[in-house]
DNA sequence: ATACGACCTCCAGCTACTGTAGGAGCAAGC
DNA sequence: GCTTGCTCCTACAGTAGCTGGAGGTCGTAT
């Protein structure tokens, strides 16, 4: 008991490793409500708040977009939802991953392969320009 | 010979299969040399021009971002220049392209993890939810 | 009283384009 | 000579997810 209930926008930053425009920015996007004001307008958060924002963060950093996140914290909102939707948004999520990975492994073959045929030349004979150079369409 | 020396911008992006908002945006950031208009305005294209945006195109495609695509048109247009900078550029790349499989790879394992662990239930007792949740503040 | 930090809102910038609005030009058919 | 339809022009907003800064206010410690 007896911590802090109240937090500026700061110490919150500081709690989660979040910036401070950060946290504006996903209010700002409705990830997180609207905070409370002071009398002078300055933000103040909650524990809740608190548990939210990790939340985001940890969404974030298993590389979720911010639709995905919204909707993680919709279904998170309600005990009640089945686990099932939330499954799938993973699903998706992984797939997408996976998409990236492929394309950039293809995309690292090629470059290996281009780059290993330099022979330290001029320009004027370097493979990796050849390469680049158009071939296709002449 | 005989072939069409001068084109239309439609025609280059066919060409090319780059988009005419794309030529007009590489012209705008430099990639391209502004291109000589006729007197309605309209911008005219020679063949150093298709060479020059497939040269743009092909190294895109291979993911270079486009400030070593600057660069490494800036060594093309010189034969005499040594291949050994067009090598760093490209394995500089290659290393870039390491860090982001390795990234995502990394961050695949974690969310194989995390779905693997999901039991179809409710969201309460929901291991995905559980996971995201913040457990390494509290 | 003043200095300092933390806070506020608003806005520009990052990557590499893409799409659209609002207009003008051009070639073909009638 | 006029209309139709396509291409072209410039200029700008939007995409994802922040980040940083300007210019100003607030709170507190000295």
């Amino acid at each position: 008991m007896a911590e802090a209930a109240h937090l500026a926008i700061g110490d919150l930053a500081r709690l989660t490793g979040t910036k401070v425009n950060t946290i504006r920015f996903y209010e700002e996007g409705g990830l997180l409500p609207r905070a409370e004001r002071t009398a002078a307008g300055r933000r103040v958060y909650r524990d809740a708040d608190t548990r939210r924002l990790a939340f985001i963060r940890q969404s974030r950093s298993l590389g979720f977009p911010l639709d995905a996140v919204r909707e993680l914290l919709t279904l998170a909102d309600d005990a009640n939802q089945p686990c099932e939707a939330v499954d799938r948004i993973a699903r998706v999520h992984l797939a997408e991953i996976d998409r990236k990975i492929a394309n950039l492994s293809a995309l690292r073959s090629e470059l290996d392969r281009v780059i290993g045929s330099c022979r330290q030349g001029t320009v004027a004979d370097c493979k990796i320009i050849e390469t680049l150079g158009p071939r296709a369409i002449f």
